[in-house]
DNA sequence: AATCGTATCAACCGCACACCT
DNA sequence: AAGGTGTGCGGTTGATACGAT
């Protein structure tokens, strides 16, 4: 069976949107829904665009209830569980996270969870782990994992004052085996130092957090993981 | 100041599936 | 039952910002 294409590709606009267009999206749905079907929005709302990408666009960022910024300790703790369970359902993840997206989680993930499971020698495919080696690294600093705002032009500094450093040890006995993870020392303006605390469970991998840091969570993770013996 | 490398994330692409005719 | 259409999903790409040199 030959597809048709889902619209004009040669007619429509590509790239990011302008305030016009986002505009013009948001008050069309207003005043008259989703209607038949996306594919018949753009001709109706006046928009020079793909019926997917305004499906995109509105799902994303304009419809109301969608949040932006950092991802909270807590929705890091439900990602990873989520992940661990359903794989790369990223839809599925999402429904399970209010006012988070299917993208955004899955950007989220592919930048900075992933990255974390891997500093700690588990799979983030399998959430088991790679290696039972005794091994210390250090990760680069993730200063840049502040969310921008919808418009993908303004990004969040990083926090100055605090060195970020990843250190992870794991060691086994005959029965488990046990990694230890610091994640960066925080130091605040006024001098004082903070850790954080936070239980992960994801198939049998329990990660534990201490925590008492209410900002930069991200950059300042004391875990510890006890791993089941596979 | 200029250049290069890297990280981030918005947006696109193609596929699969559900529904309709 | 077969073909056509619309939608949703996951993978990937490309533009941009930012840090390092």
């Amino acid at each position: 069976m030959v597809r048709s294409p889902c619209c004009e590709k040669e007619h429509t606009r590509k790239g990011p949107w302008s305030r016009e267009e986002d505009n013009l999206l948001i008050r069309h749905i207003m005043f008259h829904g989703i209607g038949r079907s996306w594919r018949a929005l753009p001709r109706e709302a006046g928009l020079n665009r793909c019926g997917k990408s305004c499906r995109l666009r509105w799902i994303n960022y304009l419809q109301p209830g969608v949040k932006r910024g950092n991802f909270t300790i807590l929705e890091n703790r439900m990602i990873m569980n989520l992940h661990a369970q359903l794989g790369n359902k990223w839809s599925s993840i999402a429904r399970r996270l209010p006012g988070r997206t299917d993208n955004e989680i899955k950007n989220h993930w592919n930048t900075n969870l992933k990255r974390i499971l891997l500093a700690n020698g588990i799979d983030p495919d399998t959430h088991k782990p790679l290696s039972t080696a005794i091994f210390t690294t250090t990760a680069p600093p993730n200063n840049r994992m502040n969310s921008s705002s919808s418009s993908g032009t303004t990004r969040t500094p990083p926090p100055t004052d605090s060195a970020t450093s990843m250190s992870v040890v794991t060691t086994n006995n005959n029965s488990s085996t046990t990694t230890m993870m610091k994640i960066g020392t925080q130091t605040s303006s006024s001098g004082e130092n903070s850790s954080a605390c936070a239980i992960i469970m994801s198939s049998g991998v329990t990660i534990t957090k201490e925590v008492d840091v209410e900002s930069y969570p991200e950059l300042n993770l004391e875990l510890s993981l006890a791993l089941p013996s596979y």
